[in-house]
DNA sequence: GGCAACACTGTACAGTGTGCAATATCGAAC
DNA sequence: GTTCGATATTGCACACTGTACAGTGTTGCC
């Protein structure tokens, strides 16, 4: 194993885990591009093809390194089950917030690096202890999963740059025709909250409910 | 009220409606951009920004049409509350899977169209009689917007243009080391059918029991 | 008929990801 | 120690993308 111990040829400048980081420090403020990340490397955008086959692999193992960043320990430890996933799904969510464009990368490519296993592992670990069948574990795991990043994405878009108070705000003063619209109108107060952690809690803390009745 | 009854200059050649229309046509194969859109309406490009503001119009209109395809009508009727909503859930789940790209584009935008505040009445109005007070069926609405959305996006990346039953296969074909990773192993054959139907209506089963319990 | 508003085009710019050929650099074999 | 082949990096180029700006010609109104 490992043959490839030495090559011929020229040192290689990079490591594709340089680049990631980087691309990882860049993306505070923007979304990272390949020209950009070797721009930041000082270096040819083409360089980056000797460690990445392509645009999809970054987005990849930003993927991972993300996932990674919101502490998939908060799924250990001695809290309840439900209070463990909340927790990391709660941290997942901020970290995705974070970062503009976040949240979309999960949907350029599948989920399979180590960290999106390891985190897998443990919440299906989680529902086991719940009294879950594997099968249902493993269904309630990409219950959760879809829940927070469908969340993540979808706020990720309303906010746009903006706090959460401002778009709060913002569609507060939006008027709805209760003629047209009675019971949205009626509601509007508590749709207005939509991109709030409130909002992904409850939401959560349903979808929980009824994977535990299973 | 539309004091602009007639305007001098020349007659417009094309329409917004008319160019949303050739967007959805064009949308079968790949995912549409201004200048494929000129180019069909045989046009050049700039013409599109007398009818519309940016790309990010298009994608809302694209948006507000997808969720019209899915037919809202499916809302309506003798069925159970739950069964409205699966219904119409399932049938918004195909029209995004059906277009490569579609689902990704409602994460551009916040979904503010006519079809959408539909779509959300009408939910509201089940969750309604399904017992919950406004508040919680404007949560429950939103959860389960986030939930097809989200689940949909996810097994679009995941397809990328494939069969489901090859992306099944292919993950069925996937061997997991029973030693690093054991529950998710010994889950793993459901696992593989994550982009499922079946996955789908499980978990949005497992959400609307956690609503019908608030 | 002149005026002002308007639709549309030509051209252009600043981006994006990425393929290809040339160049420079190294390790290993002779 | 020299040659050879593998390799990293570059320059250049291509095919895209959205969109800004300055014409150019058509039209309704006074």
């Amino acid at each position: 194993m490992e043959e490839k111990t030495t090559r011929p040829g020229p040192k290689r400048s990079l490591s594709a885990e340089q680049i990631v980081t980087t691309a990882m420090d860049l993306f505070d403020g923007e979304t990272p591009s390949i020209r950009g990340v070797a721009a930041r490397l000082g270096v040819r955008p083409n360089t980056l093809y000797t460690y990445l086959p392509d645009r999809a692999a970054l987005e990849r193992a930003l993927v991972d390194r993300l996932l990674a960043e919101a502490d998939p320990d908060l799924l250990l430890g001695r809290r309840s089950w439900r209070r463990r996933i909340e927790d990391y799904a709660c941290s997942l969510r901020t970290v995705l917030l974070r970062r503009r464009g976040a949240a979309a990368l999960f949907h350029s490519a599948p989920m399979d690096g180590p960290n999106a296993m390891l985190v897998g592992e443990r919440l299906l670990a989680l529902f086991t202890s719940a009294g879950l069948s594997p099968s249902d574990a493993s269904r309630a795991t990409y219950a959760v999963i879809v829940h927070v990043l469908g969340s993540a994405t979808l706020t990720a878009a309303d906010l746009d740059g903006h706090t959460e108070e401002e778009v709060v705000a913002a569609r507060q003063a939006v008027q709805i025709d209760p003629e047209l619209l009675p019971l949205t109108a009626a509601a509007w107060s508590t749709t207005a909250t939509w991109n709030t952690e409130t909002q992904f809690r409850w939401s959560l803390h349903a979808l929980l409910d009824g994977c535990a009745a299973r």
